[in-house]
DNA sequence: CGTTTTTCCGTAAACGTTTACGACAACACA
DNA sequence: TGTGTTGTCGTAAACGTTTACGGAAAAACG
């Protein structure tokens, strides 16, 4: 059905040797042979079956991305991750390496899926994102001795993986700091399982923060539930109803963050009137939300094109001669203030 | 590294073809030696490499998804697809596939990743989504002759591939009844490019529902843009300026009601008191929002299975012997009445 | 012209599987 | 004992590539 290089060989009157090194751009091959090659190639319409070159090379040329669905959760965060995704696969695609992406079954952590890639060689390298704080992929892969990088940081697998995040930290410091100058001191902070890394990175920046301003953290004011909207939306009521109620949330996620809004739309309170909120990581719901939320931007594109390159460098076939490689980066959180503050 | 079928063969004192057989759960092999076979690939833990396989038989045993970017748009209403994708996973890991999503650069119409997948045999069949009316997609795959099935209806390539769909019609004209039996008579509709075929089926339904209850359709009331937020905010005043102001708006799409909520908010219009607002397909959005968004809801992950189902039946390695097959099904909208309208 | 170098190409092995085929032993049956 | 059957296994080819190796012809050089 599909024509081989043996087709092209054989229409050619040339050994498929030839054929190869002409399609594969190697020198040893005349000019005008592989002129021949290269036409008859588009003609036939040839195109290399992947097994084949997998097989005989020992990689597949391509790269997974694994989707981790949260605990408790049918969500996956996605609107955060296109973007994310557009410039990894830009990046990877411009090193002939395909990008795919693979989901599993809600629930189990995505363990079983990422074995099955790793153990059958579906890919030559696997992308992590929604970090844990310590995370068995990671301990997996480390072990195992399969290349990766992270999106994230994590305690898990030592130093010796590229990754890359945001920081949180400092935008949660700085969603506190502009709360306070604001004249807040009862500041609420609703936030996913600390299991997940950026859930206690924004925590440590929001506990040191109050701390720097002398106010005390009330343990009322923080509040955990899945990291959607259903959650932001159950657990929003209990923190407006602790004893001395906050005038200001931090919602960690634009999810929970549109469930808080919901509650509080209920009890009458309105965001930006009658209490403040910021969203840790902005996207385009925060925008067109009414009131606008204030928030965190991320560049979610150029971070996905420079985790993209770190893997590559830590990649033995596609490293280049550069010297030093970039481990680990922590990318800035860009605050965009808008009407809910 | 990884440990093969020889390595297995030589550590039972067997052939390979007698573990393969093994592996495989051929009858011809005594039950003992089976059972040393298991016994010794779970202990070198042993997984066939894909490329292997692939190659001798002809089949990758997995199935691309293609992530179709809107033009113009850089989102992909990934919330919509996310459930989808779980069902339609989890139904082909059931017949030992694999799902993955292929993403292409926005703006391309993703021909080219396409072409790429299918040349290069990387997948034995794809899942097209948000088609178009007439879908270049459609007519090279089965000008070529590749397996796939399709996420919704379009007028290309005959009727010889299984295909799903929403019924956007009903949708629409359910959605106008509702309206008129409200009292409204001047009713806007929101809508993307009539090219994205559920923008048309939508369409279509709306405007013969209008005619039934006797109602004119209003060019002004109709206006169209980008199928996201930016989309929604930039249009919505538009149809709000025509010279005999609509009493209520249908939204083809959730990203869009946001926009559109967005700039109704800033002319001071209040979604369900001052107008009346629907918005074709619900998604935790709607739910969320204040007011919640009365929409219509797809069964979307039972659809991911019965498109995987159906897939599956037109494949001939998986067809069962069953007997006549569903090349296409339209399913309904469930509509879920909120505080919108 | 003879020798060396260069240019170009064909041969064949290898990657890890699956599977058609045949072989051999054990067993049943006559 | 001979013949046929059954159960179990080994052998080897094949899938479509890439690539190390060697060889022939052409070019360069003395």
């Amino acid at each position: 059905m599909a024509s081989s290089i043996h087709d092209l060989a054989r229409h050619l009157n040339i050994s498929i040797g030839t054929v190869s090194r002409a399609l594969n751009g190697r020198a040893d091959v005349n000019a005008d042979t592989r002129q021949r090659v290269l036409e008859a190639a588009k003609k036939l319409n040839y195109a290399p079956n992947q097994s084949g070159r997998s097989l005989r090379q020992g990689a597949t040329h391509s790269i997974a991305f694994m989707l981790q669905p949260h605990p408790g959760d049918q969500q996956y965060g996605e609107p955060f991750f296109i973007p994310f995704l557009t410039g990894l696969q830009a990046r990877l695609a411009e090193s002939g390496l395909d990008l795919f992406v693979v989901m599993g079954a809600p629930g189990d952590y995505q363990q079983e899926r990422l074995r099955r890639v790793v153990e059958t060689r579906r890919a030559d390298a696997v992308v992590l994102a929604w970090t844990r704080r310590e995370d068995e992929r990671i301990d997996y892969l480390t072990e195992r001795g399969f290349p990766f990088a992270t999106l994230g940081r994590s305690r898990s697998g030592g130093k010796s993986y590229p990754s890359l995040d945001l920081d949180f930290e400092k935008a949660g410091s700085d969603a506190v700091d502009r709360l306070v100058a604001r004249g807040h001191r009862r500041i609420a902070a609703i936030r996913p399982s600390l299991d997940l890394n950026f859930g206690h990175l924004f925590m440590t920046g929001y506990r040191k923060a109050l701390r720097r301003h002398g106010i005390e953290v009330d343990p009322g004011l923080i509040a955990e539930d899945f990291i959607n909207e259903a959650g932001g939306y159950h657990v929003t009521p209990r923190v407006m109803l602790s004893k001395d109620r906050p005038t200001a949330i931090i919602f960690n996620n634009d999810a929970m963050a549109l469930g808080g809004c919901k509650a509080l739309a209920e009890m009458g309170i309105r965001p930006g009137h009658d209490i403040a909120v910021i969203v840790i990581v902005d996207t385009p719901l925060c925008r067109y939300f009414s009131p606008a939320l204030t928030g965190f931007r991320p560049a979610l594109e150029p971070m996905g094109r420079r985790l993209a390159e770190m893997l590559l460098a830590s990649l033995p076939a596609h490293a280049g001669p550069e010297g030093p490689r970039t481990i680990r980066e922590v990318w800035p959180l860009e605050l965009i203030a808008r009407e809910s503050d």
